[in-house]
DNA sequence: GGATGGTATGTAACCGGTATCCTACACTTG
DNA sequence: CAAGTGTAGGATACCGGTTACATACCATCC
């Protein structure tokens, strides 16, 4: 169908290397050769077919993206900053929805393994033991999120919960909140427990604190509004609620509107992560803003460094989250 | 590194061809060395190289998803819709966020088509003249939404999105809304002509009735907020908006709630989409919603199906809307 | 008993690139 | 002038599969 390589060289009046060396500038080309080729190319409309190429330099300029839920905004955010910056690279993004629960579906694993992906970045919290091994086996370099390298070809990138956490306890305190809950994600999620951390170290001090004021959720709207009814019931003199991600958060403002719980000025509320619904909500939501769209694309970036030279420059990369103050949190008239 | 199909054949005492056969079901093969292979397989922990496969089959598993922007919930819950269906089968999927303006910027067809992607499923509005040139000259197997097919390889998905508009306004009249307005999208996308249109038809026998009550806006909440203003200065009494998307909508309820006006009781508010946003805002917003997901799901399984099969069974696949009713529009004590 | 046909398997060309190796020429350079 | 070096380009093995073709055996059938 398409013209090839030889159909190149013949038309040129040169061998196949030439071409290639042409293709890819490598190797001592004339430029006089290099015209008589480049001019072949354009009349046979030519375009070098990458699976062929793929083959020998077993690459594919191609990476992989694992996320549990593509439908979460913090995902889809993360999952445009890695495509914009594969894509500016001349890199193909594959992404894989991943479930760790894996159950009998096709692995994507397995489906990628032997495609010669690139490189994987892995943004999915739980990884199941058999994936992992996998994975580590199969030897693609790796960025990952919030977790600990531990393989040669991984690169870690990380925001500072713990300091975000801490920034959004501090300003409830700020805006004269005493009595603060705190909604946890699953505990198995490192983000999860770094967030509690802070929060409890912030709160032990204070002379309202108790256990009883953290409770669970599994980072869904719904276990948000179900936690917010457990603490209200615990204290019904709660004047602020932390949660331990931005759904949560908007779960608590529904629980607390359904309930005619006036936000900010009965209870504040503030969430973390910074996706895009919490501008939609009213009262707007106070948040700890991850840079997510720059995590996508720092995490692509230096992926696709390390595919191209063989090294991290940095293993591990931390950035700071940002508090976004908005009206779930401005108590007017803060009594001292 | 990996074992070969030649080390299988080696260790199994078998010629590759035979491997191969035992490998791709096809062909004869006698039950004797179909195990001695499968013996071989298991001992050399063999997978057979994709990458070698395709050159010749021409083939990759692989289709690629073009979206405007997977931020947007409606095409994140596409795109998780056709992911999943892609992974059941065996396939994987390529993202490419679409931005039709194209630039200097690689353009992602031209990525992806020397790599042997099976097919496509176009599901972002506008296709830039070049690229839509370049996909017909590919010959890949296409799957559009909302436009007309136009090559043998194409499928076209869409919602009846008259129908749906129809119900929405007809919805807003029954619930005693005289004075509707109406936001529309850009129209030089067919999905929103189609909305406009229904309004009009509907309206346009309303005493009330007056193209002033329409006005223009770019499906984001922003252009929603802006439009609401103009349609309130223009018409005070408003009591009823139906914005041609739930963004709009989102920003018609934002720009509402800024002005005091309560919604539903003075002025009742509907969307088109379905997005999960919908059920976030306060008040929660009626919307017509498109079985998204599904629309993705189904999408995948008609382009995996045309691949196998090189056949369609449907052309075009029309599906329904659903209005979905909540406290945005619910007038208690509706006026007759 | 030779022709026909289904079953089973091996050989090798092929897909379309890359890369190694080799030849060849034109220069320096000691 | 022989040796060394930089430049140019051809021939071809190779990547790891698939598949067309050839071969061979064993039934069956006229």
């Amino acid at each position: 169908m398409s013209a090839t390589i030889r159909d190149v060289a013949k038309l040129a009046g040169v061998s196949v290397a030439s071409v290639s060396r042409v293709l890819n500038s490598k190797g001592y080309i004339s430029t006089e050769t290099k015209d008589k080729v480049e001019e072949a190319i354009k009349l046979l409309k030519y375009e070098p077919n990458q699976v062929a190429r793929s083959l020998t330099v077993k690459k594919t300029k191609t990476i992989a993206l694992f996320v549990p839920d593509i439908t979460n905004p913090f995902f889809s955010t993360l999952a445009k900053g890695v495509e914009e910056q594969a894509n500016s690279k001349g890199f193909t993004l594959i992404l894989c929805n991943y479930d760790e629960s894996g159950g009998e579906k096709n692995s994507h694993i397995d489906l990628i393994k032997q495609k010669y992906v690139d490189g994987i970045i892995f943004a999915a919290g739980k990884l199941n033991p058999r994936d992992a091994v996998k994975i580590k086996h199969s030897k693609i370099p790796l960025v990952a999120l919030d977790r600990i390298p531990d393989m040669e070809t991984e690169c870690v990138i990380f925001v500072d919960n713990y300091k975000g956490a801490k920034m959004a306890v501090e300003h409830l305190l700020d805006m004269g909140c005493k009595k603060i809950g705190h909604i946890y994600g699953p505990q198995e999620i490192s983000t999860a427990r770094d967030r509690l951390l802070a929060y409890e170290d912030v709160m032990r001090d204070s002379p309202l604190y108790s256990p009883s004021l953290m409770t669970s959720g599994d980072f869904t709207i719904e276990s948000g509004i179900e936690a917010t009814k457990t603490l209200l019931e615990r204290h019904p003199d709660l004047d602020g609620i932390f949660a331990g991600n931005d759904m949560m958060a908007i779960g608590a403002l529904k629980a607390l509107h359904r309930r005619g719980i006036k936000v900010p000025e009965q209870i504040a509320v503030c969430g973390f992560d910074g996706i895009s619904l919490t501008e939609v909500t009213n009262p707007e939501l106070t948040t700890v803003a991850q840079p997510t769209y720059e995590i996508g694309k720092l995490a692509a970036e230096s992926l696709i460094k390390f595919i191209s030279d063989l090294y991290f420059n940095e293993k591990i990369i931390k950035l700071d989250a940002s508090l976004v103050i908005r009206e779930s949190t401005k108590k007017i008239g803060v009594k001292l």
